[in-house]
RNA sequence: GCGUUCGUAGCUCAGCUGGAUAGAGCGACGGACUUCGAAUCCGUAGGUCGCCGGUUCGACUCCGGCCGGACGCACCA
């Protein structure tokens, strides 16, 4: 479709130059016309909007189209007609030529919606960065499907994606979890409870919260730890790789269950001292200057802020100090092109102040980071708050929705038909979570609301995998002889039906949407595009019989169009993160 | 106070980067299964796109000012 808009495009500035150098005027305005999308298929395929060019030829804009119409019918254009509609220059390409495109679409498979839009730009991901005191949360899925989802498609479009986690396993929270395990542990294991590992430890981090109250002090034990940590003191570094080992076991116990993936790890704990060279290196420079307390700090004038202090007096680092070096450690590891952090948006002060730092040391990627923020998920009631117990945790979280799956086959009966129903279920939670999460644009705060999002209906990632499930058994009954499809011959010029033109439409439109949601780092355009497939399939398949249809040539083309929408909802969901299922 | 960001139907979200009558889902109401899977489809109701100006042939979209919310403005991470 891309191509096609773009052939048109180039046959409409060339007629637009011609009518313009006709009047005398200055041709050159002409490589400004635009192409879009008028609102209903009705009225064409490509449209280009008149107004601009009334000025300069000194002529109505319905003229106008008129004039470029009668010129471009008579001169070679790509296949199709343009027709003056109104002020709209608008043209209908030829439905046949472009079915017919579209149908290979089911020779492409997985390779249908790649693009080379990227290729050969190194892009490093960063995201997840969990803490080692609990489990993950609701929060946690958000930046793990944005993270993830965003790297399979940058790597649609060509780019070499390394994916990594910071995992924050040091500091005084880590030190309260081990604290309140050293005051109410009494040596018990996860093992030992029946427990997941991560829930384990998160539990002894919310019971940190009674030693406060028995313990006065508690606080300043945890500081006291964390002093004892940095001194490498053996007994609390053996309980530290203890609990830790099993936080992160847990966590990547998660990440299994959601298909979040990582190419590499980094440690807090084994990078937070680096960065001090690299902020002696700045002041050696003159970046960066000693103020009179004898901290190092930077004037960010530049960018209209204050001052940032980046070594404390005593030498000491702090967190901006690490992630300076983190950055430049990273690029000697992986040299990246683009360095992208998954970070919520409270976190945008410090990446505008990193970003700035690291540029004012001279290093050219610099100009090449990105923070890709992202809002808060809140609850109908409100925020989630770990105080007021109403974190709701991720995998207590796909449990519930899990259940309700379970629930939903067997209400109608399908436990045979579905295979293992415990493993479609959890496919199908999966897809309802993920799905909830990519739909909303990454920036925005947004509202989970759990009832919807178990409810199955509507604009949900369950309606899409349904219509995955449909069109796989229209095709399981191809395969075993039902209908007369596998008699007919694929003709394209067939599929004349509106509700097949959209389908056509939505079809070929597809790797220009994974190309728009890489661009914008937005894995909501993709999932809105698949809905719209989805719902536009729907609407075909209640309409228009497919495998039932007496024509064997027709009954063989539908089945073909559902195949080339088959693809497509396979490679989109993949990128979404969301598991396609044969049957649900 | 300053900065960033958001404000679209009762609720949750889109709106193709400035174009044609502002769209979905949920909820409400009313229809459609002896026929390829009804986790579906169709219809009705619901809007001064926070408010006021400006730029433009044209503004939900860009600019300015208000109002309201969120998040920042650490020698915490």
């Amino acid at each position: 479709m891309k191509t096609i808009k773009e052939a048109w495009k180039a046959a409409v500035a060339a007629a637009v130059a011609d009518l313009l150098r006709e009047k005398g005027a200055d041709p050159s305005i002409a490589a400004a016309v635009v192409a879009e999308t008028p609102p209903d298929a009705s009225m064409g395929d490509i449209g280009f909007p008149m107004f601009p060019l009334a000025k300069p030829l000194r002529m109505g804009p319905p003229q106008i189209a008129v004039a470029l119409a009668e010129r471009m019918a008579s001169s070679k254009a790509p296949d199709g007609v343009a027709k003056a509609i109104g002020p709209y220059l608008n043209v209908f390409v030829d439905r046949a030529s472009l079915a017919a495109a579209v149908l290979s679409a089911r020779s492409s498979g997985e390779a249908y919606g790649r693009s080379a839009s990227l290729a050969g730009t190194r892009i490093m991901m960063e995201f997840s960065s969990p803490n080692t005191n609990k489990p993950l949360h609701l929060g946690h899925l958000r930046n793990d499907a944005l993270g993830e989802s965003t790297s399979r498609i940058l790597k649609a479009n060509g780019a070499e994606v390394l994916k990594i986690n910071l995992v924050n396993d040091r500091g005084v929270h880590i030190c309260k979890s081990m604290l309140s395990y050293m005051a109410y542990g009494e040596g018990r294991t996860p093992d030992g409870e029946g427990m997941k590992s991560d829930h384990f430890v998160g539990d002894y981090y919310v019971k940190f919260n009674d030693l406060k109250k028995e313990d006065p002090k508690a606080e300043e034990k945890a500081q006291e730890l964390l002093v004892k940590w940095e001194a490498g003191d053996p007994e609390t570094i053996a309980l530290w790789k203890t609990m830790n080992e099993w936080a992160v076991g847990g966590i990547r116990k998660t990440y299994e269950r959601t298909g979040i993936s990582f190419d590499k790890y980094y440690y807090e704990s084994q990078i937070y001292l680096t960065g001090k060279e690299e902020v002696q290196k700045g002041l050696a420079s003159g970046a960066f200057f000693r103020a009179p307390d004898g901290s190092v700090r930077i004037d960010l004038s530049p960018i209209g802020l204050e001052e940032k202090v980046l070594l404390r007096k005593d030498g000491t680092s702090i967190y901006m100090t690490q992630d300076i070096g983190l950055a430049i450690h990273r690029h000697n590891d992986w040299p990246f092109d683009r360095l992208v952090y998954v970070v919520a948006n409270e976190q945008q002060y410090h990446f505008k102040v990193l970003f700035h730092i690291l540029a004012s040391l001279g290093y050219e990627w610099a100009r090449n980071l990105y923070h890709l923020s992202y809002g808060l998920v809140n609850l109908p009631e409100g925020r989630m708050k770990t105080r007021e117990g109403t974190v709701v945790d991720a995998d207590t979280l796909l449990d519930s929705l899990r259940e309700l799956a379970i629930e939903e086959i067997q209400a109608k009966g399908r436990e045979d038909a579905v295979g293992d129903m415990a493993e479609t279920a959890e496919k199908i939670a999966l897809g309802a979570v993920h799905y909830y999460l990519a739909q909303a644009t990454p920036a925005k705060d947004m509202v989970f609301n759990p009832k919807e999002s178990l409810s199955f209906n509507g604009n949900t990632g369950p309606y899409i995998q349904y219509m995955g499930a449909r069109i796989s058994s229209l095709l399981r009954k191809r395969d075993l002889g039902e209908g007369k499809a596998s008699q007919g011959t694929v003709r394209p010029e067939l599929l004349t039906a509106e509700s097949e033109w959209e389908l056509v439409r939505l079809v070929a439109a597809y790797p220009e949407a994974v190309e728009l949601a890489g661009a914008e780092y937005n894995p909501a355009v993709v999932a809105a595009h698949l809905y719209a497939i989805a719902s536009a399939f729907s609407k075909f398949y209640h309409d228009e019989p497919i495998l039932t249809c007496d024509d064997a040539d027709i009954a063989a083309t539908r089945l073909a169009l559902s195949e080339a929408v088959l693809v497509v909802l396979k490679n989109g969901l993949r990128l979404l993160c969301i598991p396609f299922l044969e049957a649900m």
